[in-house]
DNA sequence: TTAGGGTTAG
């Protein structure tokens, strides 16, 4: 299969739609003029008129011709206007006239076509003597058609048994019941018979099959090609099968292209193959395309048909360029009889364009309101819509909706379900759906993960993952990201290492998803030059590649490297995001670089267009608020052009602190307080300030107010990572095991480092208690008894790596560098902010932090 | 009347 360029521009030359191709069926004359009009009602496709027509006749007592109810049937079939072909069917029951065998097949062939393939059966079953070859076909046909292979082919046996020798529509039917990998050697006995009898030849519906056979059974698209290219005839169902194929089998490109042969070829579309070349479009968010075969719906007077309509609706979802939803809700609101696809289609839209979950609750609300059952897909994306706008009860509701629909176990519900409770971090009732989930497949497993990992359960997480190895599911790479994402936000490198000998085994190591996640686990590990690596060995970068390498290099402070590669990435044509400049710029505070922020914050939107956030400007606070120029920051934040939120305010507090500012800094604190009221984060900063400008009776007063509001401080703590297990310790911790060794450790630390200068610095001490006191507390802090268990439990070689959830304290910092200079270690710190790399007595923070 | 279509969770 030759790919052509991607048609953007192109005018397709459409042939004009050909109103003799469409299906006319002849007039008969009836004594009744109400059959006449019913007859070419029906001949005009006006079928709501038609049905009126049959609903005024009967209720005159005057029941059509079985021939007209026929003719009516086959209508809808050829219509697929399945609702009222049901109606249809309950008018000729209560006709009592004596069905034919050309009715009954007409029935089961629009049971089996709308999905009801029980009615279908029973009519079949009733049908007794009267069966012919076309309802048995039919019936072959069905059971294909409805995923149900093994009761199509037993079919296809019983109806040899009684005598009928198959023709080519059942052949057809035989070779898509094989369809599924389990029955690849019967398909292929099929195959071998239906080339031995010459019926591949002959008829196009046996290459549609044998179609079907190779790309649905074996995934094989080029044997599919073959069969397609070999036929000796074709038609526009075969075209557009072959269209449809490619585009479901990931080759939108492909049938992109092939739609332009066939047009060229002289063949009219109709609505099967703009709705497969506009589900194409959609894929590969061709808007322009999708508009052009959006007007030959038009032309077609498609733009009613509910099939082409959803996957207009799913192109304009999937392709809108700026963010509307305008142009999918207008399709959506010109189709007249909706289903459960139309409403599905336009929920799933909203919900997967963000932002508009509210209204894919309303049409939940409007459809269920109009009778409409929902399917198992409607349920997805509402539970979708749910988890996204944190409505955990409207959740459970429709959850209840799916249970007595008979849906809770079907999948890709529960995995909604699970994927809602995890979101709002109800991580044991995510794992109870998860249990209680009869089959379940690798995406529950990999929800379940990321939850796990998200919450820091990596145990769990990973007792889950062998879980997935065992049973041979076969771990993707969206279970790899979930797991390395995990062990990043512990700093587990131990952990990281195993997963990325994992990564290696399972062949994903060239997956550019998994390699950015590897990045970002070595880098917020501690292991920059690993993260690194990673980044080289890469064969295709992407914006999420470099924006993790430069937030890496950043985060290290290495601001030097961060820009280059920036540059790097700039003349490479990779164009930046939000984040990646939230990476510069954060590279440009973390080393005092005020000139190079101001520039790059300067150009962000004029060179490329990205317009700066909240968080942007946070960094640029942060950049002017650590290099002392807090009224400088004060006016930026002034001059913003939305009201600073708590995010702004609290970088601005931090830099109070840094610089001494009680007023400046009382100011940020009210402003934080003001917006979140609940934060005790902006408590403790304040008392802080105070406690380090000895004002104590003000440290006295915020920790009553704290009280009073029943806010706890996050309790600092610190951990480091030894043989694969995490040691976890907290201020004046004693419950570690080898505690007595570790203050041990400390006593001698304490002496050593003194001798070489140190002088504890009892600001640090944010209690009033008095020196000798202040000192000893020092010596408690969770980062220095973290870096005294990793100097007596790790090999002298290795560097030690400290975690801390909060900011790593001033005296802890200068008595770590101290510490590498006495033991010759190095020493890597991540706290809340950054990474210290602290060598012989020196940070790679260079005091700026 | 028997070959082709739409929406899906991490």
């Amino acid at each position: 299969m030759q790919s052509l360029p991607l048609p953007t521009t192109l005018k397709i030359p459409f042939p004009s739609p050909n109103p003799s191709s469409s299906l006319q069926f002849p007039s008969f004359t009836n004594p009744n003029p109400l059959t006449d009009r019913l007859i070419q009602e029906i001949n005009n496709g006006r079928l709501h008129k038609a049905i009126s027509t049959l609903e005024h006749m009967v209720h005159q007592g005057s029941h059509p011709d079985l021939q007209t109810y026929s003719l009516f049937l086959k209508k809808c079939i050829r219509t697929r206007s399945f609702d009222l072909g049901t109606l249809v069917h309950e008018k000729l029951t209560r006709s009592n006239l004596q069905l034919d065998s050309v009715t009954l097949n007409s029935l089961i062939s629009l049971y089996s076509k709308c999905g009801q393939w029980e009615k279908a059966t029973s009519i079949f079953q009733r049908m007794g003597s009267s069966r012919d070859l076309i309802s048995w076909s039919a019936m072959v046909s069905c059971f294909a058609n409805n995923n149900m292979g093994f009761r199509a082919l037993l079919t296809f046996v019983d109806m040899i048994e009684n005598g009928y020798y198959p023709n080519e529509y059942c052949f057809a039917a035989a070779t898509r019941a094989c369809s599924s990998a389990e029955f690849v050697s019967v398909g292929d006995s099929i195959f071998g018979f239906v080339i031995k009898t010459g019926y591949f030849e002959s008829d196009v519906c046996v290459g549609c099959g044998l179609i079907d056979m190779f790309v649905k059974g074996r995934g094989d698209l080029v044997s599919a090609f073959k069969v397609f290219e070999k036929m000796p005839e074709r038609n526009a169902v075969t075209w557009t099968l072959m269209i449809t194929r490619l585009m479901q089998f990931g080759c939108a490109g492909e049938a992109i292209d092939l739609f332009l042969d066939m047009i060229l070829s002289g063949y009219e579309p109709d609505r099967f193959t703009l709705s497969g070349v506009i589900s194409a479009c959609a894929n590969m968010e061709l808007l322009l395309l999708g508009q052009q075969l959006h007007s030959q719906a038009i032309k077609h007077g498609l733009t009613l048909d509910r099939c082409v309509g959803c996957c207009l609706i799913n192109m304009y979802a999937k392709c809108s360029v700026d963010g509307s939803m305008c142009p999918a809700r207008k399709v959506f609101d010109q189709i007249l009889d909706h289903n459960v696809f139309s409403w599905t289609a336009m929920i799933t839209g909203y919900v997967q364009k963000g932002g508009y979950d509210e209204e894919a609750l309303d049409l939940f609300r409007g459809m269920i309101s109009t009778h409409v059952i929902p399917n198992h897909f409607t349920f997805s994306s509402t539970l979708k819509a749910c988890a996204n706008l944190a409505a955990l009860r409207i959740g459970e509701q429709v959850f209840t909706h799916a249970v007595k629909l008979g849906f809770s176990s079907v999948n890709c519900v529960a995995n909604s379900l699970i994927s809602m409770y995890a979101r709002s971090g109800r991580i044991d009732d995510a794992r109870k759906a998860f249990d209680i989930l009869f089959e379940k497949n690798l995406i529950s497993y990999n929800t379940v993960i990321d939850a796990y990992a998200t919450n820091l359960n990596s145990e769990e997480a990973f007792v889950l993952f062998n879980e997935i190895e065992d049973q041979g599911m076969g771990a993707s790479a969206f279970t790899f990201a979930s797991l390395l994402s995990g062990a990043a936000s512990i700093g587990t490198i131990g952990k990281g290492e195993q997963i990325h000998a994992r990564v290696i085994k399972s062949g994903l190591k060239l997956n550019q998803s998994v390699c950015n996640a590897l990045i970002s686990m070595y880098s917020r590990c501690g292991n920059i030059e690993s993260a690194f690596q990673v980044f080289e060995d890469m064969e295709h970068r992407n914006v999420i590649s470099w924006t993790s390498i430069i937030t890496g290099f950043a985060k290290h402070g290495f601001a030097t490297q961060a820009l280059e590669l920036f540059h790097k990435m700039l003349q490479e044509g990779i164009r930046p995001n939000e984040v990646t400049y939230i990476a510069v710029l954060s590279a440009c505070s973390h080393v005092g670089l005020v000139n190079e922020g101001w520039k790059q914050f300067k150009s962000m939107y004029t060179e490329h267009g990205v317009i700066p956030r909240m968080e942007h400007y946070a960094c640029m606070v942060d950049i002017l608020g650590r290099s002392g120029s807090l009224s400088e920051a004060i006016q930026f934040i002034n001059s913003m052009p939305y009201k600073a939120d708590a995010l702004v305010w609290r970088t601005f507090l931090g830099a109070c602190r840094v610089h001494g500012n009680v007023e400046l800094g009382k100011h940020a604190a009210k402003m934080i307080i003001e917006q979140e009221p609940h934060d005790p984060a902006a408590y403790i900063l304040l008392s802080n300030l105070y406690a380090s400008t000895s004002q104590w009776d003000e440290v006295s007063n915020i920790r009553k107010a704290m009280k009073e509001k029943n806010l706890i401080k996050e309790a600092g703590c610190s951990w480091v990572e030894v043989e694969n297990k995490v040691h976890k310790f907290y201020v004046g911790d004693t419950s570690h095991p080898k505690a007595e060794e570790i203050y041990d450790e400390l006593q001698n630390l304490s002496l050593n480092i003194k001798k070489l200068g140190y002088v504890p610095n009892l600001d640090f001490v944010l209690h009033d208690v008095d020196e000798e006191q202040k000192e000893k507390l020092l010596f408690q802090h969770s980062e220095k008894i973290a870096v005294a268990f990793g100097l007596i439990s790790t090999s002298k070689m290795k560097p030690i790596r400290v975690f801390k959830n909060l900011r790593i304290c001033g005296d802890c910092h200068s008595a770590i560098k101290y510490i590498s200079m006495a033991t010759g270690r190095e020493i890597i710190v991540r706290d809340a902010n950054r990474f210290h790399h602290i060598k012989d007595g020196r940070c790679s923070c260079n005091e700026y932090w």
